[in-house]
RNA sequence: GGAGGGGUUCCAGAGCGGUCAAAUGGGGCGGGCUGUAAACCCGUUGACUACGGUCUUCGAAAGUUCGAAUCUUUCCCCCUCCA
């Protein structure tokens, strides 16, 4: 522990942000801080082809790291990520997989660079993929250079295997030496890069030990360890999933709008701490605003989030959305729109025909359910018919407004 | 290698020859109340439907039976105990 005014910039507002979970050691991090800028790296798994939100606490540390003059590494574990999986076992499969890992590193590496400040030449992210130096180890004098600095007796403490073990659950040696993998990285990235701190999730902790001490065995180097809380929302449900799919960080996978509305439905109990964690907003500036109205609150942390990812444009535009999608006397014209093809209108097309047209649901049962459960709404009026047919005289210049449920408005188009 | 236990719809988990599209809980979805929140209440949760029903599901395949998630055989997978 140290004296919290004596601490590091950085490090303050690591903590007063709701970064903060352990340090390996904080005070001596606080001095080198204070001292230089340094490298710090965060690695990155590679196991799906986007970013979700449950990583952005990660991201956001990058940012922080930039904001006080330090240098981010981003590691991409593209080694690692090989060994993670250990199920494809014909040749075909995995040359496919590597490809597709190629292919993740590459998307991911788009999306973190949005979030990152890629001009200034002192703080621009560097961005490592493992597989460089893992792929050309030689087995003899990894186990010559490195093996010999980990005891089993200590790696069978650690908690990932500890509770595998206990549960009788096998443990492939490929996934045992995972955590050496690991600590290997930190070892490359002090060799080549000077890089002294590596952050991560706390569940990260133990591989993150093993770096630093592997490190100061290796080659006498001191580094260092910080981890970020698991962060879950007030729900108790973890953060970045929710049942409809992954809050993902790519626009292919979920619109600046649906992004927007993500934030802007969270829970009243998460709102101030989530602008801590999740917008640049100072600290002292949340302070005075956070007694103000939560709707405000909530529409506040949902444009800054969406800047920062879609930029200020997309942010605005999904508040006018909102604006409109939620007003009941609006015709909608603004909304997002689903193009559904009818060439000949007057053949009878009825309202679950048109929703099965529109790709918004996919079984005519569910349509019928959600009609006779009162929601859905053509241009603000409910449906009670499922028998509806749908006529020119609805759409208004080529266009619908359909409201499935409270929160889902679509302009249907018709092309 | 030996002895047992088990694989059920999104998940957990009941059913153990017909009344089973399958109890119950969780989750999801929808409605109500509200604030696009939480809590709470209600409904719904295989597909298709001329709304009468029809079709496809209970690890896989074959079989017994008028009839199988339920019985038999083989196979695959998981777990527990002993060696």
């Amino acid at each position: 522990m140290c004296n919290y005014r004596l601490m590091n910039k950085f490090l303050k507002e690591f903590k007063d942000r709701g970064f903060f979970y352990q340090c390996t050691n904080e005070k001596e991090l606080s001095q080198l801080l204070d001292k230089e800028s340094i490298k710090a790296y965060i690695g990155f798994d590679c196991t799906a082809e986007s970013l979700h939100v449950g990583s952005l606490l990660q991201i956001m540390c990058l940012r922080l790291l930039q904001k006080n003059g330090h240098r981010p590494i981003v590691l991409l574990g593209g080694g690692t990520t090989r060994i993670g999986d250990p199920s494809g076992k014909d040749k075909t499969r995995k040359i496919l997989e590597e490809e597709e890992i190629e292919k993740n590193i590459k998307n991911i590496q788009n999306i973190l660079k949005k979030f990152l400040d890629n001009d200034n030449p002192k703080t621009k992210p560097i961005f490592l993929n493992n597989y460089s130096w893992l792929k050309n180890l030689n087995y003899i004098s990894f186990l010559r250079d490195i093996g010999r600095h980990f005891t089993i007796n200590k790696m069978l403490t650690f908690e990932s295997v500890k509770t595998r073990l206990d549960r009788e659950q096998s443990l492939s040696y490929m996934e045992f030496n995972y955590m050496i993998l690991q600590a290997y990285d930190f070892l490359e990235l002090n060799k080549n890069e000077n890089c002294v701190l590596q952050i991560g999730g706390s569940d990260q902790w133990g591989n993150i030990v093993n770096g630093v001490e592997l490190i100061k065995r290796y080659s006498n180097n001191q580094c260092y360890g910080l981890t970020t809380p698991l962060i879950t929302l007030a729900s108790g449900a973890k953060m970045g999933k929710t049942e409809n799919g992954a809050i993902w960080l790519d626009k292919k996978f979920l619109s600046a709008y649906d992004y927007w509305q993500f934030w802007r439905n969270i829970d009243d109990r998460d709102v101030i701490k989530f602008l801590k964690i999740f917008t640049d907003i100072e600290i002292k500036d949340i302070e005075k605003i956070k007694n103000n109205d939560i709707n405000d609150l909530k529409i506040l942390l949902a444009n800054k989030t969406t800047a920062m990812l879609h930029g200020e444009k997309a942010a605005e535009e999904s508040e006018n959305i909102a604006k409109e999608a939620f007003s009941t006397t609006n015709s909608g014209s603004n909304l997002p729109s689903v193009q559904v093809t009818i060439k000949n209108l007057d053949k009878k097309i009825n309202i679950v025909d048109l929703i099965i047209l529109s790709k918004l649901e996919n079984s005519k049962s569910e349509i019928r359910r959600l009609i006779s459960g009162n929601a859905i709404k053509i241009n603000n009026t409910l449906i009670s018919d499922e028998k509806l047919i749908i006529n020119k005289q609805l759409f208004k210049e080529n266009f619908l407004k359909l409201s499935i449920g409270k929160k889902r408005h679509v302009k249907i188009e018709l092309i």
